[in-house]
DNA sequence: TTTAAGTGTAACCTATGTAGTTACATCTGT
DNA sequence: ACAGATGTAACTACATAGGTTACACTTAAA
């Protein structure tokens, strides 16, 4: 089983390279299409904001996918660097041992 | 397809119902065993909280599950009331129509 | 070269949310 | 009566989302 050493993808950047670029769209139209403020796409876009509930159901809607898969790439993201920015939540106490047999995969 | 007419369940219910409960753990044992403060289990128990990242790797080691098993029963139940509470996000324009070939589940 | 469009970002604001401590009233079983 | 467990209020500190406005910069077209 391998670890990941680098952070999975940033959601903002998914966007940009998979639906923004293809679709020829600048970050300002994008912003306007979805009604939100040009800050809050541009942040997005670099990596330095995050995909809300909200943004999740405006992104699904314009770009025909699911929801999910907006809030699944932000939920990776930020576990990823939570686990790994922080360490104290090692410190909880085990009361159930996982089944090796039913934990052959982290997720 | 059916659409869901009432919230999915909240974390907090699946803590209590699936692993404190069977355990008979009380709030203060899972609270300081968490490493956290008793208000923040109570909270969550009662449905008046939710699971960050940092609780999700908490839950996830102390009763062996995987921490998006937490996020994601979060994730759904933050989409569900987002979606449901407000329709702002639906004036979002559409640049994108999916495929109904590929979207035959909503997820 | 001038102009306009697109961009990133700072400053400022409001609203919300997490999480901790302390304290209190309540309830339950012994 | 007492101890344990609980929900919650009041307070704190901190972080984040998202909006508006303004500025400097780049790029491409006229």
């Amino acid at each position: 089983m391998r670890e990941r050493t680098r952070p999975p993808a940033h959601p903002g950047a998914i966007l940009k390279r998979h639906y923004l670029k293809p679709l020829h769209l600048t970050v300002s139209d994008a912003a306007s299409g979805l009604k939100v403020s040009r800050k809050t796409i541009s942040k997005l876009v670099n990596e330095r904001g995050s995909v809300t509930p909200d943004m999740a159901l405006r992104l699904s809607r314009a770009f025909g996918t699911s929801p999910e898969l907006w809030l699944n790439l932000q939920q990776s993201y930020d576990l990823w660097r939570v686990s790994h920015e922080s360490r104290a939540w090692e410190r909880a106490r085990v009361f159930m041992e996982h089944s090796r047999l039913l934990a052959s995969n982290s997720a």
